[in-house]
DNA sequence: AGTAAGGCGGGCA
DNA sequence: GTGCCCGCCTTAC
């Protein structure tokens, strides 16, 4: 199993209504610096139906990039998110914190 | 407080 | 094998 595949696995076990951050997920794969390295994976996300890449933020709970630092993109990730119970507002997540999934 | 730059891990040409 | 790209993170100014 690749990295990215590992990437992709964990970003399909948040749970609905939960987000978690590229950091938390390089921690989960036991290599805390390669955060940029997940961003790398989830960018070349190649099944972003089941990869729910738009639950995946950036440590201070703003919201990244999503497919390529799109901005229109990132207005989907927003409305997708705000579809699953997670507001945003200020290219932020509301209560980020408490919906932050730790593996 | 906002901005700039360095470092890092891994994928890809 | 090398160099460059990144949806980042952290530190320094």
């Amino acid at each position: 199993m690749s990295f990215n595949e590992k990437v992709w696995e964990l970003t399909k076990k948040i749970p609905k209504g939960k987000i978690s951050t590229y950091s938390e997920i390089a921690k989960a794969l036991k290599n805390p610096k390669a955060c940029r390295a997940v961003g790398n994976a989830l960018r070349n996300n190649p099944d972003p139906i089941n990869t729910p890449c738009f639950k995946v933020v950036k440590s201070d709970g703003s919201l990244g990039g999503y497919c390529g630092r799109d901005p229109k993109k990132i207005k989907i990730k927003k409305r997708k998110l705000s579809e699953e119970n997670i507001k945003v507002r200020a290219n932020k997540i509301v209560n980020f914190k408490q919906l932050l999934h730790r593996f």
